[in-house]
DNA sequence: TCTGGGGTCCTAGGACCC
DNA sequence: TCTGGGGTCCTAGGACCC
């Protein structure tokens, strides 16, 4: 097998750089929602050592010192330009998974192209069609192909093959990076958690028996890996050898779980306020699994008090609540919450979130019982009447939920760039003369 | 003042059944 | 006094990913 493993280049920071040539050279950082702490950098702010992760008010007087371009997260144009990213890509590839909202591994067997010049010309196509930098990985199976690609973003030419891979591929063309022993060393200096699945606590464990490189790793034996590191550790060894052990979702499986929870732009103490927000929260879930003709049999509702405030008095709860059958209506929904909340609500604290959780996920089409045989059309109707307003207007469009005009609730966004992709309104002006 | 929001899979342990 | 063994389902929590 050869896989490749294409990963846009700062992912955020590239697509806010996009509609902003004054941004080309400059350091950039997106925000997380709430405009709570740094997600994601340019190389440029890379560079200047920010740690991912940083709360924004830790950074602020860094950010003004060194003159850094501030954005607040905008989702809606991120997961735009990234379907253009996956839809140039399925174009060109037939097999492929879409792994994120940035990354896609790609199977580069039986195709027309050579393994690498294909993937210079993806790369290049991205950047010039779209605008959005990308490295490249390539390799026999997909925990080699990240090492590659945690290579090839290190290389001014943005790619990097681990193995024959054009020798694998219609092998006309002579070895682009190398053989066995070439594996070996790049094994021998990548760090154990530096491998795709490996975390610091796993690594930790694995340093103190020895194993600190892919490379040590590689060589474990296979019993003592299943048993101190589960089947999905025994997998990545495996994968590390060159034998594929992971399997491609080649259409991306339906969720079997689906959250919507923000943290507030305020402090909330008002039941009342912590209802709408559990109903616009709902309605954006429900929204999902909907869209993946889902219904669903439980609703996990919990909310919680802000935890770094430790001079503040602390309560979070959670609340399981059960369905009478699996359902994707909406007002059935909002209700079953609205209850959830309301039992573990109590006065007297500031809370921070809430959240909804979607669970005991069936597909509608599998769906026995009543509502199979009877689905109720007015039901239907108003669903679809819903999410066509939402394709509209926004995921929050309708909610069940009356909307007071000062929901102090809402998300601070003070950042935000323009939809200059989704919306005509918001679209870049180009100045002439 | 200000600290993200999604997801997946695995294991352990309890309840319950035969 | 003696108190199995195996299976399933569920939940909680850990660990990992982006």
């Amino acid at each position: 097998m050869t896989v490749a493993l294409l990963d846009c280049n700062s992912f955020y920071a590239s697509c806010e750089k996009v509609f902003r040539p004054d941004l080309v050279e400059r350091p950039v950082v997106v925000l997380s929602n709430n405009d709570g702490c740094i997600v994601a950098m340019s190389r440029e702010a890379k560079n200047l050592g920010i740690p991912r992760g940083i709360p924004l008010f830790k950074a602020r007087s860094f950010l003004k010192e060194k003159n850094i371009e501030v954005f607040s997260s905008n989702y809606v144009l991120y997961a735009d330009l990234s379907r253009r990213v996956m839809d140039l890509l399925s174009s060109r590839v037939p097999v492929m998974e879409v792994y994120s909202i940035d990354e896609a591994f790609l199977i580069l067997d039986h195709l027309p192209a050579l393994p690498l010049p294909l993937c210079r010309e993806l790369r290049d196509d991205i950047q010039r069609g779209i605008g959005i930098p990308s490295s490249v990985g390539v390799a026999p199976t997909k925990v080699l192909a990240k090492i590659a690609g945690g290579i090839a973003k290190k290389r001014s030419d943005g790619i990097f093959a681990l193995g024959d891979v054009d020798a694998a591929g219609a092998g006309a063309s002579p070895p682009a990076f190398g053989h066995e022993k070439d594996i070996d060393l790049v094994l021998g200096e990548t760090p154990v958690e530096d491998v795709w699945g490996i975390a610091s606590r796993l690594a930790k464990r694995l340093r103190e028996r020895g194993i600190r490189t892919a490379l040590d790793l590689r060589k474990v034996d296979d019993a003592w890996a299943k048993e101190r590191i589960t089947l999905t550790g025994l997998r990545i060894v495996w994968e590390l050898r060159g034998i594929p052990s992971i399997v491609m979702e080649e259409v991306a499986p339906p969720k079997k779980g689906i959250m919507s929870s923000k943290s507030f732009g305020h402090p909330v103490t008002d039941l009342e306020d912590l209802l709408e927000a559990i109903g616009d929260y709902t309605a954006r879930a429900a929204a999902k699994l909907r869209s993946q003709e889902s219904a669903c049999r439980l609703i996990d509702i919990w909310l919680t008090t802000n935890r770094f405030r430790e001079s503040e008095r602390q309560y979070s709860a959670g609340t399981v609540v059960s369905l009478a059958e699996p359902t994707d209506y909406l007002p059935d929904l909002v209700a079953a919450a609205r209850r959830g909340l309301k039992s573990i609500y109590k006065d007297g604290y500031r809370y921070k979130k809430v959240a909804v959780f979607l669970s005991g996920i069936e597909g509608m089409k599998g769906l026995q019982g009543d509502l199979f045989r009877n689905p109720d059309p007015r039901k239907s109707a108003l669903m679809a009447a819903v999410d066509s307003m939402a394709a509209r207007y926004g995921p929050g469009a309708l909610s069940c939920t009356a909307m007071r005009p000062s929901n102090d609730w809402q998300m601070r966004r003070e950042m935000l760039s323009p939809l200059y992709t989704t919306r005509w309104d918001q679209l870049p002006q180009v100045r002439t003369g």
